[in-house]
RNA sequence: GGGCCCGUAGCUCAACGGUAGAGCAGGGGACUUUUAAUCCCUUGGUUCCGGGUUCGAAUCCCGGCGGGCUCACCA
C-alpha cells in the first residue's frame, strides 16, 4: 500500500508505527474539572482523525476515551468559587452538580457537556468513567501488581524524573473514610489485602485532609492510583496502542516517559507509540480557563461551524505550534481556505489537502463539497438590506441550490453575521450615514449626484438602477480616457451614504434606502460645501 | 538546566536530498455593470548566521543567534 519514501501525509505516517494484523486501541482522556478551553480540542481532534485514518488503512482499531472523573478536585481557580473550598480534595465525582437538573455530579456536569461537544465535532470515542471502573474491581490485577512493585516505582519516580517520595511510600490514593477526601491521604503497609493511611491536613497546599488513621483494603473503588500508575494500568487494561499527547507531558523527563519506565518494568510491556503535538495558543498565551483566556475561546466552537474547527487544528500539522486569535481578518482566511481544501478534494480526495478537508468533516465518508459562496462576499451582502442571499446565490450558481449547499450557506451567514458583529475589522463594515459625511467632492462628482436624483423614485429594480447609474455618469462626462464611465462617479455615491470611497453594489444599495432620505442626501451633497 | 516548535517574498505559510512555490497584499490589464466581485498577467527571496556531508542542501549533521512554548510540585 505505502510505496515507502516519499513523504506522506502526517496521519499516514502514524500508520507505519503500529503492527497490522493485530488489534489496536487509541485512547485520549479528560479530566472533567471544568469547561473545555477551545486549546483542549486540538488532542481529541487530532486523536480522531488518526483513529479514521488507522480504519480507513484497514487496521483493526477502537478509540477510548476515559474521563478521569476520580481524581481529586485540585483547581486552584475552582476553589476561590462559592461552596468549592470544602470540597477540595475531594474526588471530582463526589463533588455536588452545579445543576442537578443537568447532571447528578460535579464531574458528570462537565463531562456531559464535553461529550456533547465532541458529538457535535464528530468525535464518537467509547466513554469510560474512572469510577465505574474503580468501583466495579476492573482494575483491581493492576492496583495489586503497583502495589507489589511500590519500590521499583519509587526508585523510578527518582531516576526518571528525579523525584523523591518518601519510603515505605505508596503510588496510590485512599478514599479517606472519614472525611471523602482523595488527595489527601499519604497510604504505606500494603500486607497483599489492605493498606495503612493517614488523611494528612498538610499532605498537599491545595487541600486539607482531617487527620483521620486507618486501614483498608485499596479495591473496589476504595483507592485509586496516581497520575502515573493509572495511566500504566488503563494501559494494560484496554490493550492501548497508541496515544498522542501535549507537549507538557511527553517532554523528556515528564510524565509520559515516567509511565512508560513504569509500564516496562512493572506490567513488562511496551508502552504506546504517539505523535507530540504543539500546543494551539491565543495571542501567543496558552489558554487556561483559570486565566480567562480559554473562556473567549470556547464561544469559538458555539459560533464555527463543527467542520471549520476542525478544518482549524487539523490544517496545522500536530508538530507545529498553531496561533489562533479569533479577531480581524482570521475567520475570512481560515474560510477561504477551508474552501480551497474543499477544491483539492474534489480534484484529488487522496492529496494531502484532500484528506486535510475529509477529516475535518462529521462524517468519516462526507459526500464531495458543493456549490459555496466565498465569505466575504456573504458579508457584504449582509450589510445591503435589499440583497436576498439566497436569491443572490443561486444567481451565481447559475441553478436551484441543494438542499446540504442552502443549510451551509445558511450557516455561513449566520457565522459571518456573527464576525461583523464582533471581530471585522472597520474597513470589512460600512453603514450607511444619519448625516452628511464631511468628505470632499469635485464638480464633476457633485454634477453626477444631482443628476442621478431623477433615478430616484422611478427605477426600482436594482439591476435596471445599476445600468442607468452607469448611463448617466457617460451622460455627465464622469468618464476616464477611454469613454468608460470611471471610478469616481460611483465613488461619489459611497462617500456620499457611506463616507467612504466604496462599498457595496451602488444599485442595490439606492434601491434599497428610503426614497426622501436619498433624494435629501444627493441634494445636499450634490449642492457641496 | 532538560525538551519541543519556529525562523523561506510585505503578511500567512508550502516545498520533507533534485530548477525556491502558493494564497493574500502590491503593480498592470480585461469584463460598456462600482467594490477587498470575476478572469488574465506581473513585481518581489543572500531560505537567520557559520561550518560539515553530498554530484547536488531551505531540506540531513554539528555549532551559534533570535523568537515562542513547555517540564523540572500535582495531575
Amino acid at each position: 500500500m505505502s510505496s515507502g519514501h516519499e513523504a506522506a501525509f502526517w496521519a499516514d505516517e502514524e500508520v507505519t508505527l503500529l503492527e497490522p494484523g493485530r488489534p489496536h486501541v487509541v485512547r485520549d482522556s479528560k479530566t472533567p474539572s471544568g469547561p473545555v478551553p477551545i486549546s483542549g480540542l486540538r488532542g481529541p481532534i487530532i486523536s480522531d482523525a488518526l483513529y479514521r485514518t488507522f480504519k480507513r488503512h484497514g487496521l483493526d482499531v477502537r478509540f477510548v476515551y476515559t474521563i478521569d472523573d476520580y481524581d481529586p478536585m485540585d483547581s486552584q481557580s475552582m476553589k476561590e468559587q462559592a461552596g468549592m473550598a470544602e470540597h477540595m480534595g475531594e474526588p471530582l465525582c463526589a463533588i455536588p452538580s452545579p445543576d442537578p437538573a443537568v447532571a447528578s455530579d460535579f464531574a458528570d456536569y462537565h463531562a456531559s457537556r464535553f461529550i456533547a461537544l465532541f458529538a457535535g465535532l464528530g468525535i464518537t470515542p467509547e466513554f469510560h468513567r474512572m469510577r465505574d471502573l474503580y468501583r466495579s474491581g476492573m482494575l483491581d490485577r493492576q492496583i495489586d501488581l503497583v502495589l507489589r512493585n511500590a519500590e521499583t516505582i519509587r526508585a523510578i519516580h527518582k531516576k526518571v524524573a528525579n523525584v523523591d517520595h518518601p519510603a515505605g511510600w505508596l503510588p496510590i490514593s485512599v478514599v479517606c473514610e472519614n472525611c471523602g477526601r482523595i488527595g489527601t491521604t499519604l497510604a504505606t503497609g500494603y500486607d497483599g489485602k489492605t493498606v495503612a493511611y493517614e488523611c494528612k491536613a498538610d499532605y498537599v497546599d491545595w487541600a486539607e485532609g482531617c487527620g483521620h488513621v486507618g486501614r483498608i483494603s485499596p479495591f473496589k473503588g476504595n483507592s485509586k492510583l496516581l497520575w502515573n500508575e493509572q495511566w500504566c494500568a488503563q494501559w494494560d487494561h484496554f490493550g492501548v496502542t497508541y496515544e498522542e499527547g501535549g507537549k507538557d507531558l511527553l517532554t523528556a523527563g515528564g510524565s509520559r516517559e515516567r509511565s512508560n519506565a513504569i509500564y516496562r518494568e512493572v506490567f513488562k510491556k511496551e508502552p504506546p507509540v504517539g505523535l507530540q503535538h504543539e500546543f494551539f495558543t491565543l495571542g501567543g498565551k496558552k489558554m487556561a480557563s483559570s486565566k480567562g483566556i480559554g473562556a473567549q475561546a470556547l464561544e469559538i466552537v458555539e459560533v464555527y461551524p463543527p467542520e471549520l474547527v476542525r478544518f482549524l487544528m487539523l490544517r496545522t500539522h500536530p508538530k507545529r505550534h498553531l496561533e489562533f486569535d479569533p479577531a480581524g481578518m482570521t475567520l475570512p482566511r481560515l474560510v477561504d481556505d477551508y474552501d480551497r481544501f474543499a477544491d483539492a478534494f474534489i480534484q484529488g480526495p487522496e492529496s494531502d489537502m484532500g484528506k486535510t478537508w475529509r477529516l475535518s468533516q462529521i462524517s468519516p465518508d462526507p459526500e464531495p463539497p458543493g456549490f459555496r459562496v466565498r465569505f466575504q462576499v456573504l458579508a457584504d451582502w449582509l450589510q445591503i438590506p435589499s440583497v436576498k442571499p439566497d436569491v443572490e446565490a443561486e444567481k451565481r450558481k447559475g441553478g436551484r441550490l441543494g438542499a446540504s449547499e442552502l443549510r451551509d450557506l445558511h450557516r455561513r451567514l449566520e457565522l459571518a453575521r456573527v464576525w461583523l458583529d464582533r471581530w471585522a475589522p472597520e474597513e470589512a463594515k460600512f453603514t450607511v450615514l444619519h448625516h452628511k459625511p464631511a468628505v470632499q467632492l469635485s464638480d464633476p462628482q457633485r454634477r453626477y449626484l444631482v443628476a442621478i436624483k431623477d433615478l430616484i423614485g422611478s427605477v426600482h429594480d436594482p439591476e435596471e438602477m445599476q445600468n442607468q447609474l452607469y448611463e448617466v455618469a457617460k451622460k455627465v462626462g464622469l468618464v476616464n480616457a477611454e469613454g468608460k464611465p470611471a471610478r469616481e462617479a460611483f465613488a461619489a455615491i459611497y462617500l456620499a451614504f457611506i463616507g467612504k470611497p466604496n462599498g457595496p453594489k451602488a444599485g442595490w444599495l439606492l434601491t434599497s434606502l428610503d426614497l426622501d432620505f436619498v433624494r435629501r442626501r444627493l441634494d445636499e451633497m450634490g449642492r457641496g460645501a
